[in-house]
DNA sequence: ATCATTAACCTTTTT
DNA sequence: GGTTAATGAT
C-alpha cells in the first residue's frame, strides 16, 4: 500500500523528513495521529530497526491505537517499537536499571491513593495538624517538587520554597517530604512522579546508562508535547542529545494539563533548544464543519500566549451552534436527552454518534438521569475505573505484597481484610516496632508474638506465613495459578461470595473478571513474563479508561473534557457552561489558569464533527445545596453569527433572572437597581420535592433531625417547645436560614 | 475488635 | 450529595 498517497503536502513533508529536530504543530482534527503513525512506518520502511524507535504518548489508549495502526502498515514488527506512555516506558527502563539507584527490580508503583495514605500516616505520626497539613496540599507540593527535579534535601535547602511554606504556616512540608521519600524507598515503591524523577536521577548519575539509551534510541517521537512537564522535557532532551532525531508533536492550543505540572513553555520554547529546527504546521481541520472551526478559532483568540496558526475547514458550513438554557441541573439533563432523542430520529444517527462532555465528573449524574428516563443507552468513561474499585485494589494489594514483601501500603490494606482479628491497636504496634528496628512491616510480622501477646500475635504470624508461601509459589507457578490461589486462600473470594447484596454480587463478579484478565494475560503469547510480577508491572499504570472492549455497543458517551481529548463525535454536547463551573472557580484568580480553561473549552468544541450544542443551567445542586448560576463568560465569547438565533433570543448574563414558579424570564431594566446577589438567590430558590411528598408524623420529629419542607427545602430541627396543642419548632434551613413553624401544620418529612 | 452512628470534606481535570 | 474518617457503643 502506498501510505504516502492520501496525505496533503504539509502532512507528507512531515512524514518524509525523518532526520534532525522537528516540531509538528498539529491543529485539532488535522490528522495528527495519521501523520505520526505514517511517519514511524516510514522510518521503519527506510530501514530503521523498530527497537531503535522511542515513541512517547500521554495515555495508554493513544499508544495502543498508534501501535495498532502501525501494525496495519508494517506488520508484527510494530510490537518491537518502544512505544507507550512516559510513565510506562520509563518504569520499564527503571526496572532494568533498578539496582543502580538502590531499588529492587520488582519495585511497587504507588498510585495516588497509596501516596496520600502514606502521607496521611506520616502527618499523623509526626503529630502535625491534619487540617493545616492537608494531604492534598502536601501531595501537590511534593509532586510539583519532583516534577521540577527537586529532591527532599534540595527542597529543605531552598530558601524560596521554605519561605513559601513558612508563609503558609506549613514549614514542615520539607520534613514530611524527606520522611515520605525514605519510606517509599524502604517499601521498594515509587509513586507516579518518581517514575520520571528517578529516571532523571538515573540518567544524571549514571552516564553509562544515559549513553546506552542515547545510542539505542535513534529516533524519538513525543506526542502531546504541550503537556510535558520539566522532568519529561529533560529526559527527552537528554536521550535525543546524540542523534537529535527528535520529533515533537503538539498543539499549544490544547495544553490542558498545567495543573499537573505541564509546562506550555516546553513547546513555545522548543526552537531555542534546537536552532536548526524544522517546523511543520498542520492547519487544515478534516473533522469539523466551518462553523465549528470558526467558533473554536474565535474562542482561542482570546488567549494571549499562543503560536500563530490558521486552522481552517473545507467542509460545509454546517449547522449553527445550539444553546440550551435550563433552570436546574436536572432539567439540563432532560433537555440534553430530549435533544439527542430528536436528532437521532431526524438525522438518522446512532447513539454512539453522540457525546456529552462536562468539566467535572460530578456532573454526569444529572445527565445519566435524563438519558435513563428516555431509555437512551449510555456509557460513562473515566470516573472510578475498574482498577480503582475497592475489591480489585484489595486483591491486587495481596499480589503486590507477595511480589514485594516490603510494600507498606499493600500490607496495611490487607492485614485485616478479610477480617482476621488484627485491629488498629495491633497494627499501630507493628508500625512502631518496624520503625524502631528499621525493618519492613512484613518482616516484623514474622515474630509478632514477641511484642503482641495472645491471639493477635499468633494471627499476625500466620498472616506472615501465608504471604511468604505466596512468594514461594510465585517462583514456579504462572500469574493465574498464584492469583487464583491467593483469592481463595486469603478468604477474599469467600467473603465476597457470602455477600448476597447487589453490590456484593457485582464485587464478586469484578474479582472473577480480574482473574479472567490474568488468565488472558498468561495465555497471551506475546507476554514476556507470565508470572504475577509481570502482570503487576503491566497493570500498575493502567487506568482502565482504555479497556474499551465494549466498543461494539451502541451507546452515548459521557466523559470529562480532559478524557475526551483526542476523540471525535458527530454531535457533541458541552454542558454546565456556567461561571465557577466552567471556567472553574479555581481558575479565576490567575490569567494563565483562565487561559487553560479556555483551551479546555477549545478542546471540547473541536471534538464535534457536525453539530455542537452548548448548555447551562441557572441553578444547580452543588455539595448538596442549591446555588444559582450565571452563564459562562465563554458563551459571550462566541460570535453571534455562529449561534442559532432561535435559542439565543433571550438575554443572557446580568440581564435578568428566571422565575422558577412561572418559568418566565424577568428582565431588569437599567434604571432598576441590580438585584443584589442574595435576593436573586432567595428568589431563585424553590425547593424541588423528590417524588411524592408524604409528611412524617409530627410526633416522630425530634431535635437534631434533618427534615424536608415542601417549599423551604432541607433543614435541621433546632428546638421543639410550647404547649402540647401548639408546639412550635425552629428549623435551620440550609438555604433560607432559621424559620419558626407550627409543628402540626408544618408538614415536615423526616430525612434522617 | 468490631459495628454503627456521626462529622468532615468535598469538586477540577489524570499518569 | 455522597463518601470517608473519627467517634461511640457493644
Amino acid at each position: 500500500m502506498n501510505y504516502l498517497a492520501n496525505l496533503n503536502p504539509q502532512q507528507q513533508a512531515a512524514v518524509e523528513n525523518i532526520k534532525g529536530p522537528m516540531m509538528i504543530i498539529a491543529g485539532a482534527g488535522s490528522g495528527k495521529t495519521r501523520v505520526i503513525t505514517m511517519r514511524i512506518a516510514h522510518i521503519i520502511k527506510q530501514g530503521a530497526d523498530p527497537f531503535a524507535i522511542l515513541a512517547l504518548t500521554f495515555t495508554n489508549k493513544a499508544a495502543k491505537e498508534m501501535r495498532d495502526r502501525i501494525n496495519q502498515i508494517i506488520g508484527p514488527e510494530a510490537k518491537n517499537i518502544w512505544m507507550g506512555t512516559f510513565h510506562s516506558v520509563f518504569a520499564k527502563i527503571l526496572r532494568i536499571e533498578a539496582d543502580k539507584i538502590g531499588y529492587p527490580a520488582n519495585f511497587t508503583i504507588y498510585d495516588t491513593d497509596d501516596s496520600k495514605s502514606l502521607l496521611r500516616a506520616i502527618i499523623k505520626e509526626q503529630a502535625l495538624d491534619e487540617k493545616l497539613y492537608n494531604v492534598n496540599h502536601v501531595y501537590n507540593r511534593i509532586s510539583s517538587a519532583k516534577n521540577n527535579l527537586i529532591s527532599a534535601q534540595e527542597y529543605n535547602d531552598n530558601a524560596t520554597i521554605q519561605g513559601d511554606d513558612y508563609a503558609s504556616g506549613r514549614s514542615k512540608i520539607g520534613y514530611i517530604y524527606s520522611i515520605y521519600a525514605g519510606r517509599c524507598m524502604k517499601a521498594g515503591a515509587m509513586d507516579f512522579d518518581d517514575l520520571l524523577y528517578k529516571t532523571n536521577i538515573l540518567l544524571r548519575e549514571h552516564p553509562e546508562v544515559l549513553y546506552k539509551y542515547q545510542n539505542k534510541f535513534k529516533y524519538i517521537m513525543v506526542d502531546e508535547y504541550q503537556d510535558t512537564n520539566y522532568a519529561q522535557y529533560l529526559i527527552v532532551k537528554k536521550l535525543a542529545a546524540i542523534h537529535e532525531n527528535i520529533c515533537v508533536v503538539g498543539d499549544d492550543a490544547q495544553s490542558i494539563y498545567a495543573f499537573r505540572g505541564a509546562n506550555i513553555q516546553n513547546i513555545l520554547n522548543f526552537e531555542k533548544d534546537y536552532p536548526d529546527l524544522n517546523v511543520y504546521k498542520l492547519e487544515q481541520n478534516y473533522r469539523s464543519t466551518q462553523n465549528i472551526v470558526n467558533v473554536a478559532n474565535g474562542i482561542i483568540a482570546n488567549n494571549q500566549e499562543q503560536l500563530k496558526k490558521n486552522i481552517f475547514s473545507e467542509k460545509e458550513k454546517g449547522e449553527k451552534i445550539t444553546l440550551l438554557r435550563a433552570f436546574s441541573d436536572n432539567e439540563e439533563g432532560k433537555l440534553v436527552a430530549e435533544s439527542i432523542m430528536q436528532d437521532k430520529a431526524s438525522l438518522n444517527l446512532n447513539n454512539s454518534d453522540f457525546a456529552i462532555l462536562y468539566r467535572t465528573n460530578s456532573q454526569s449524574r444529572a445527565m445519566e438521569e435524563g438519558l435513563r428516563k428516555l431509555n437512551i443507552p449510555y456509557k460513562i468513561y473515566g470516573g472510578l475505573s475498574f482498577y480503582q474499585r475497592k475489591e480489585v485494589k484489595d486483591l491486587i494489594a495481596y499480589f503486590r505484597l507477595a511480589v514485594n514483601h516490603a510494600d507498606e501500603e499493600a500490607f496495611k490494606r490487607v492485614i485485616n481484610y478479610p477480617i482476621r482479628g488484627i485491629g488498629k491497636t495491633s497494627l499501630d504496634k507493628l508500625i512502631i516496632a518496624a520503625d524502631e528496628q528499621n525493618k519492613t512491616l512484613l518482616s516484623i510480622a514474622e515474630t509478632a508474638s514477641q511484642f503482641i501477646g495472645g491471639k493477635s500475635g499468633k494471627l499476625i504470624e500466620e498472616f506472615f506465613t501465608m504471604i511468604k508461601s505466596f512468594g514461594v509459589m510465585m517462583k514456579s507457578e504462572n500469574a493465574f495459578e498464584v492469583a487464583n490461589h491467593i483469592a481463595k486462600q486469603t478468604g477474599l473470594l469467600k467473603d465476597l461470595y457470602d455477600d448476597k447484596s447487589i453490590e456484593g454480587l457485582s464485587r464478586y463478579e469484578n474479582i472473577q473478571e480480574l482473574l479472567n484478565g490474568i488468565k488472558d494475560y498468561t495465555e497471551n503469547e506475546s507476554t514476556e513474563d507470565i508470572g504475577l510480577g509481570g502482570f503487576l508491572q503491566d497493570v500498575a499504570l493502567l487506568t482502565g479508561n482504555e479497556a474499551a472492549n465494549e466498543q461494539d455497543k451502541d451507546t452515548v458517551s459521557l466523559m470529562t473534557i480532559h478524557s475526551a481529548k483526542g476523540l471525535e463525535f458527530k454531535n457533541v454536547y458541552i454542558v454546565g457552561l456556567e461561571e465557577n463551573l466552567f471556567p472553574s472557580q479555581l481558575s479565576l484568580t490567575a490569567r494563565t489558569d483562565l487561559e487553560e480553561e479556555r483551551r479546555l473549552f477549545y478542546v471540547a468544541i473541536t471534538r464535534a464533527e457536525s453539530k455542537l450544542t452548548l448548555s447551562f443551567a441557572t441553578s444547580r445542586y452543588r455539595w448538596g445545596t442549591l446555588i444559582s448560576c450565571e452563564p459562562s463568560r465563554f458563551i459571550d465569547e462566541i460570535d453571534a453569527q455562529y449561534l442559532d438565533p432561535k435559542f439565543t433570543a433571550k438575554p443572557l448574563k446580568n440581564a435578568g433572572y428566571l422565575d422558577h414558579d412561572t418559568n418566565s424570564y424577568t428582565k431588569i431594566s437599567p434604571t432598576n437597581k441590580p438585584i443584589p446577589q442574595k435576593s436573586v438567590l432567595a428568589k431563585a430558590f424553590t425547593h424541588q420535592v423528590n417524588g411524592d411528598f408524604i409528611a412524617s408524623d409530627p410526633k416522630e420529629i425530634e431535635i437534631g433531625m434533618e427534615v424536608e419542607h415542601q417549599k423551604f427545602g432541607f433543614g435541621k430541627v433546632l428546638t421543639i417547645d410550647g404547649p402540647p396543642s401548639d408546639i412550635k419548632t425552629t428549623i435551620l434551613f440550609k438555604e433560607l436560614g432559621q424559620k419558626q413553624l407550627l409543628l402540626k401544620f408544618a408538614k415536615l418529612r423526616i430525612v434522617k
